[in-house]
RNA sequence: GCGGGUGUAGCUCAAUGGAGGAGCAGUGGCCUUCUAAGCCAUUGGAUGCAGGUUCGAAUCCUGUCACCCGCGCCA
């Protein structure tokens, strides 16, 4: 929002140093980190360096830096736009205007609003693959973390500029649905599902593979099975499609109560037997090799690479015949580049997939496809319960979403009916449900994708500290102000008062939030985005105890009010990154 | 054996190669005020270890230790 005046600045330090026979600085601003402070620093540390190399002579680096910080500061006087010049430690920071910049920051928040911090269009199209359910299983908190990323990344990345495509990839076929169809036509034939459709396919699903595990008999009948699923048996297919119907709509519940959206939903029973076609075509390529009947169709990766135990062995056909799951995603690879001209095809799955991600890329690579090099893996930790233990469908070992959103609604409609007894009942629902999905949905985007997270209850359930019900009360309390203010002035009075400290420090890291976009959507990590909207809160919260808005002398009040709006708004558009919603009151 | 990840305060985690931070837990304060889901104060550190690169390393490189995860017919 500063860069003209910033690049003058930078003009005229290039400039002396010529004068001065300095090798000129890289001239990257960065934030003067100590909170209170406002504006943009750089450093003399490369310059003094370069200079004691280049005249052979050895002096102390941080004292001379710190000389010639002191002259570039004396040379720049105090610059058009800042306030003030200072060096520091071999640093020279240059503090902005205050009064001008913190008008100039609200009036564009104000102006822009919830475009606010957003990009111009980059004209690149990007697919986020993510979510990627299995129909006949449960869905559980490993599974939400996979969600509430891959919702964050498109969020941001549309927001950022780009032009994405969200996509799921729907596991209704593989031999965990045929282990499930099994152990329904033997033992539950004509049961129906209640209320809660996902559960009751989970456990079913649960039952199936005890009994698939328990007994060889038992995994001949399911082979068996399979075989007749492969043959487009009229009755199996009828099943199939009658059963998978009720996992699909208990997605959709999950997906309305996420708010999460998707535009285009593929299934692997529709890339199936496009992917046999292309196993053949990779056979008759000599990319792969067909080891049947003695083993399976596999690419033999390190061989065809000359690498050695690096990309190891794709199976992309069973001895049997039938497809794996990389039989499907080498087609679906395919068809979503043939669907959509994607510049970028992002895959939003657990980091145990690492290296079997890195063979189908490999695989596309050694057909010639140039896309190959643009479709990139976002690794995430798996989530954990205490103990290390992993969740399991089959083992049990979970914690089914809906029984953590029911949990944690419980208790945030609790806390609403103390806070906020003369709500309507309605409304506490609400506040309540906003309150428990975005605690669950921070704390998953408040630590790095690479981190485990160890699920716990207590944790879960605290609303307490750095967590979304703190950022929301921000939101809330701006909201409460606006609204006894009846609205904030369409501009700000002719003579504005210099602001205070905690002012700045808010004005400071609202200014920061376009940049912040930036940085998340480049990198694919929400998690700055979740630290910015604690730190604007926090800041907003030291604002909202250090200064009086409503009973503030005019201009003070106008220019306050414009201040609570703005940050109210930048608030809101940092939480709708995240997915979280942001109530009016709490 | 090969590959990947993690290691920062008692615990959980942040930190664009640059001036080491939060939250929780602990201790002590603050509601007649725009909502106390809040605020203030205070306690806390050879960034696993050893080298290297650099003016400068939690960050980059090499080695090493610990833990986790992958590595041919699960997804």
């Amino acid at each position: 929002m500063f860069e003209e005046e910033q690049n003058q600045a930078a003009e005229r330090i290039q400039l002396y140093c010529r004068e001065h026979d300095l090798f000129p600085p890289p001239l990257e601003w960065k934030w003067i980190p100590f909170s209170g402070h406002w504006g943009v620093s750089t450093s003399f540390f490369q310059t003094a360096a370069e200079e004691a190399r280049q005249k052979g002579i050895k002096f102390n680096v941080n004292e001379r830096a710190q000389e010639i910080a002191q002259s570039v500061a004396a040379y720049l006087g105090t610059p058009q736009g800042f306030e003030r010049v200072e060096a520091v430690r071999g640093y020279l920071n240059l503090y902005f205007s205050s009064a001008e910049y913190s008008r100039r920051v609200v009036d564009e928040v104000l102006a822009r609003g919830e475009r606010y911090g957003s990009g111009s269009p980059n004209g690149q199209r990007v697919m986020v693959e993510f979510s990627q359910p299995n129909t006949h299983k449960a869905f559980h908190v490993g599974h939400l973390r996979n969600v509430i990323l891959g919702d964050a990344v498109c969020r941001i990345l549309e927001f950022a500029g780009w032009n994405v495509v969200r996509a799921n990839y729907i596991g209704d076929i593989g031999l965990h649905v045929i282990k499930w169809l099994w152990n329904y036509q033997n033992y539950h034939l004509g049961e129906i599902p209640g209320e809660d459709k996902t559960r009751w396919m989970g456990d079913l699903y649960a039952e199936a593979d005890r009994r698939y595990e328990e007994s060889k008999e038992v995994e001949a009948q399911v082979r068996a099975l399979f075989a007749r699923w492969d043959r487009r048996d009229p009755e199996i297919v009828a099943l199939w499609e009658k059963t998978r119907r009720w996992s699909l709509e208990g997605f959709d519940q999950i997906y309305e109560t996420l708010g999460v959206k998707f535009e285009r939903v593929y299934f692997e029973s529709e890339v199936e037997e496009s992917g046999k076609e292309m196993v053949k075509e990779l056979i008759a390529r000599g990319i792969a090799r067909d080891e049947r009947p003695e083993g399976a169709v596999i690419v033999p990766l390190d061989e065809l690479l000359g690498t050695d135990q690096k990309y190891r062995v794709l199976v992309i056909l069973r001895s049997d015949g039938t497809s794996l799951y990389s039989t499907k995603d080498i087609s679906l690879a395919v068809k979503k580049h043939t669907e959509y001209d994607l510049d970028r095809s992002i895959y939003v799955i657990d980091v145990r997939q690492s290296l079997y991600m890195q063979q189908i890329f490999k695989t596309m690579e050694l057909m010639g496809y140039d896309w190959a090099g643009r479709c990139y893996h976002l690794a995430y930790e798996i989530v954990n319960l205490p103990g290390n233990v992993t969740m399991s469908s089959r083992d049990g070992t979970v914690v089914l979403l809906d029984d953590l959103i029911s949990e944690a609604t419980a208790r945030a409609l609790e806390i609403v009916k103390s806070k906020n007894p003369e709500l309507a009942s309605s409304e506490q629902q609400m506040v309540a449900k906003a309150v428990a999905l975005g605690a669950i949905k921070y704390s998953m985007l408040s630590r790095d994708s690479t981190k485990i997270v160890t699920f716990d209850w207590k944790t879960a359930l605290d609303f307490n500290g750095q967590a979304a019900p703190y950022i929301q009360y921000a939101y809330v309390r701006a909201n409460s102000i606006l609204r006894k203010a009846g609205g904030y002035p369409s501009e700000f009075h002719a003579a504005l008062p210099e602001p205070g400290a905690s002012e700045l420090e808010l004005v400071d890291l609202i200014s920061r939030f376009p940049k912040e976009v930036q940085r998340a959507a480049s990198e694919l990590r929400p998690l700055h985005l979740a630290n910015m909207a604690y730190d604007l809160a926090k800041a907003f919260s030291d604002f909202y105890n250090q200064c009086p808005v409503l009973q503030a002398e005019e201009p003070t009040r106008s220019y306050r009010i414009r201040l609570v709006a703005a940050a109210r708004q930048t608030i809101g558009n940092v939480l709708a990154l995240l997915g979280i919603t942001a109530p009016d009151v709490m």
